[in-house]
DNA sequence: TTGACTTAGTGTCAATTAAAAAATAATTTT
DNA sequence: AAAATTATTTTTTAATTGACACTAAGTCAA
């Protein structure tokens, strides 16, 4: 890909030896369950964070785009592709990294936990699921990456039709409502919710219930993706 | 700042001989006049883009954040610092760039063409203003960032108060109409577009009136950024 | 099987906000 | 002083949002 011409290779190298940096990708994975939205994390083992968990991260290798180092970490850890993932920001203070210059794009990732058992198939003894709201301090300065991601997370969950790929395929009115309450810290109303949704016109009714419950079952929903790309909505907002 | 016991400088040796990456900022520098929205760009001398203009950009330092650098590239091309800029996002497609591998962040900034000698006072020469309608090509992979950061203004100037700061600082409410109507492509109702402004409270008259026109002269305004922190709106919403 | 319990599901009205549209006032030029 | 140009304001109407309480459906246990 680049000219071999000897004085140009020199230029590249210089740019190597003279401003050596190193480039990584960060992971916020969410997940979310009925007790909150949750991030995957890992027993970070360098020091001086040795206590600590740290996002899922990992070097860009040389072949690939920081979107495909992205993916890459989250398939090796999890063993999920074709997952919704968004790059949110680049964090390059000098000092955070104790070995030296790493500069980190950071990512996010939504993941259903319900329904996947990537837990069992991969060699993930080591990763755990943490409720957001329970994490106080992370190694490096993941948890100032994490917050930011989680404020792109809530901003697009106001506006794009993402809330769905934390969730089982199929679910109840509910259980939304519950993940958008959940996920953006506010009360939302039960009618005012459905007429916004129905109005929406991108859920669609699969013709069952719930099954199992001690109560009357509520009827179950998927989101019809095409349909909504069909009729090129640009958006929503559930109005705080 | 980092670690200096040898194996672990060895470990970040490694990083570095094995994963040649550098890392640059690219600046898409908005700026705007009453015939549109203009780019601020400059002849590119690396083949095999010797004929194209390309955006303003450097390799990252060191000892400086990409944000201190992109500010950097700002300063030495135009003499203007305090300028508002944001990240955008980062290409890291492996062809990108003809020497190897160089992984760009992208930001835009917003500067006042009118008012600001720079243009004079720098070494400029080369520099040039171009129509955003206009530009059809560019070096690198330049009209891809360009457009990205392009729709990431727009999306801006909907939701938060920027666009005064493609204006002198004092404006008209005709002149900041114009510029919504220019940067967004839409046509907007000039009654409302008033009234959703002195709702929102943001604008100031000086007192002062439009001198040497050949009509009646509009009243001025200027942006109280003050007011606008204080009150603590989080954004609004020019409603398409 | 009946009654108690639990969650699902539904509609109206008031208030606010957004949209559309027309007349008047200020200033310069002729 | 009359004409022309542009700035500014107000009213009416439609659409959206927010608040609010009861009935329906099904389960479980007595």
């Amino acid at each position: 890909m680049a000219k071999t011409e000897g004085n140009i290779n020199t230029w590249l190298d210089q740019i190597h030896n003279k401003y050596k940096t190193a480039v990584s990708v960060d992971c916020v994975i969410f997940g979310y369950d009925e007790t909150g939205l949750k991030v995957l994390l890992i027993p970070c083992d360098m020091p001086p964070f040795e206590n600590k968990l740290s996002l899922l991260g990992d070097i860009v290798h040389p072949n690939e785009t920081t979107d495909q180092a992205a993916h890459r970490v989250l398939y090796k850890r999890t063993g999920l592709d074709d997952i919704y993932m968004e790059q949110v920001q680049v964090f390059s203070d000098l000092n955070r990294h104790p070995l030296g210059r790493v500069i980190t794009v950071s990512y996010y990732s939504l993941i259903k936990i319900n329904g996947n058992s990537f837990m069992e198939l991969k060699d993930n003894h080591s990763l755990q699921w943490k409720n957001v709201s329970e994490i106080n301090e992370l190694a490096f300065d993941h948890k100032i990456i994490m917050d930011t991601c989680l404020e792109r997370l809530r901003k697009n969950l106001r506006e794009h039709p993402i809330g769905f790929k934390l969730l089982p395929p199929v679910f109840t009115l509910q259980q939304l409502q519950t993940l958008y309450e959940m996920v953006l810290g506010v009360e939302l109303d039960k009618r005012n919710f459905r007429r916004k949704l129905s109005h929406l016109q991108i859920l669609k009714p699969t013709g069952d219930s719930q099954k199992d419950v001690s109560h009357r079952p509520a009827k179950l929903y998927y989101f019809d993706q095409m349909e909504y790309e069909e009729r090129n909505i640009n958006g929503f907002s559930f109005g705080l």
